[in-house]
Formats: structure tokens, C-alpha cells, sequence
DNA sequence: GACATCTAATTTACATGTAAACTAAAATAA
DNA sequence: TTATTTTAGTTTACATGTAAATTAGATGTC
């Protein structure tokens, strides 16, 4: 029998593993509603304003377009949302509820169930000091990898 | 006395941001040598120790044996790993890196390049904090959700 | 106005993740 | 021994992400 192989002292390891696990506590959650944490997070861009273009949806969710319009047909399938026609510009689509996207709009604090996992360990003072150093390290690699 | 943000930060979307930003710095790192981060994974592994089971990697790598399978077969096909029999216990295979995979092994500090991007503005004192801090914030997660 | 270029959204090809069904072999219970 | 259960790995169906090509419509320059 071979011994177990440790891990390595990798930030990018430990921020994907914390990040999968959050993710799975979101899936989770959502799951008695039947939808999949990519849809809440376009629901929840829509519960804030309705009848967002897909690039708009796209900026906000930091989703590639080509993937939403994918989310967006499953969506719609769904009955989650649906596409209408901009008279000012013909390429644009515009994104709106239906009635049944509309009545998950509770759903929208969602993240505080996340947070409240994630942070349950944290003294107020941690969790004072952790958002901005990770927020100072999210603003580091933006600035190295030239995306705004 | 300032007053609070009102804004309430979420947690999930601030790791889930930071890990998309440390695979993209690890994707372009490892893109020059036209291996995948999963494959760099895996890799990862056998450079370690050579011949390990589907299983012995599946725990390794959190990944699961179906995604590893699959994996594994276009690791194959490419010409950086095989696979083997295992006398003892028929079920099992063991994956051995070729010479190919074995040529790539200087790559196994990948991460070093990724953490030194990801902690550039943070002082050593942050760091010394940062790290255990998430892993606590790791062990209650998986506490609550009832995972090793 | 006509042509070139840019933009919005979609489509396609592919890599990856999950869950569930399947196969073969090992382990256990009867 | 024989039957049942567990385990290791694969396969399939599907959701999601990326990059690159495509389409249609808007914009800019001459």
C-alpha cells in the first residue's frame, strides 16, 4: 500500500477548493427550486432590474456571451425568462422574467446563507480583515493580467 | 464616525472570482507547453510518485474517477501518461507517466508562479495570516457539509 | 450612398464537471 | 461453496466554460 500524497502550499489550490465548496453550499441550497447556481446568478442580476441585454447580463455576471446565450435558452426552456426584440437596436435582446422567474425573487439573499456558512468560524475582526486583503488580492491580479 | 458600506459583500462570488484568476494565471502559464491545468493536476501527482491508481489520484486531485477516466484518456492520447494493469487486484489501474509526461516534470512549481502573482501586495504579516485563516474557513465548510 | 469596420448575439467544437447506470472483480455473508 | 454486497473503473447524459467562426445590424469614412 503506497502512502497518501500531501498537498502542496498553493493559494490558487486552497482558493479553488474554498470556491468548489462554496459553490456546492449555493447548489445545495438551490436545489428544492430547481435551479442551478449559473441561473440564480442571472435571475439575480434581473430581480434587481428586469429587461437587461445579454451583453449587460454578461458584464454583470462576468459570463462570456457565448455561455449565456446557451444559460439563456435553457432558461427560457424552462420558463424562467424570456427574449424580446430592442426597436433602437436589432442586434441587441433584451432579457425579462416570467411571472415563475419572478416568483423565486426571495432567492436574491441566497449569499447570506453562503456567507454565513463560510464566515461561521471568523471573528468579527478576521472577517474585517480578510475581505479587504482578498479584495486587495483580486485588485493585484487584475492589474498584472490587464482586465478591468 | 464613517458609515458602514451598506453594500453586503459576498464571500462565494470573492473566492469564486479569486480561483477563476488563479486558473486563468496557471492556464497561460501552462499554455505554452499545451497541457490543461487538469492535466497539470494529474501530472502533478505522478511527478511525485509515479504509477499511482485512478483512486490514489481521484483523492489527490478531488476530482471524480469519472471526470478522471475521461481525463486520462486524452492524457493517453496525447502521450503523457499510460495505463497499467495491477496483478493483485484486477478492478484496479495504475498510471505511469511516459517520457514525455516525465519531460514536463520541471513544471511541478507551477504554483509557486501563481502564488507569487496572488500575494504580490500583501505584507508577510498578511500572508501569515491569510493562509490559515482560509483553511479554518475550509475545515468549518467541510464540517457542516459532512466532508472529509 | 458605398464600402469597410465594429458590435451583439448566436452557433459550433471541444474540455471539463456532475450524477447515474453499467461492468468486472473482490470481499463478505449465508 | 454460493449468493450478496462492495469496490474500481468506465460509459453515458447533461450543464457549463472557452475560443473561434458566423450572422445580422450599426457606425464611420470616403
Amino acid at each position: 500500500m503506497t502512502e497518501k500524497i500531501s498537498y502542496l502550499p498553493s493559494m490558487g489550490r486552497l482558493l479553488n477548493t474554498l470556491s468548489e465548496a462554496a459553490c456546492s453550499i449555493a447548489e445545495d441550497y438551490l436545489r428544492p427550486h430547481e435551479i442551478s447556481l449559473a441561473q440564480w446568478v442571472v435571475l439575480s442580476a434581473l430581480w434587481r432590474q428586469d429587461g437587461l441585454s445579454v451583453s449587460e447580463l454578461s458584464e454583470y455576471s462576468s459570463k462570456k456571451a457565448a455561455a449565456l446565450s446557451r444559460l439563456l435558452d435553457r432558461m427560457e426552456s424552462k420558463g424562467l425568462v424570456s427574449r424580446s426584440a430592442v426597436e433602437d437596436d436589432k442586434r441587441s435582446v433584451k432579457i425579462h422574467l416570467t411571472e415563475k422567474g419572478q416568483g423565486l425573487s426571495h432567492l436574491i439573499d441566497m449569499y447570506r446563507h453562503v456567507n454565513g456558512i463560510l464566515l461561521s468560524d471568523l471573528s468579527d475582526a478576521e472577517k474585517e480583515q480578510l475581505f479587504p486583503m482578498l479584495e486587495r488580492m483580486l485588485k493585484s491580479v487584475q492589474v498584472k493580467s490587464g482586465k478591468s
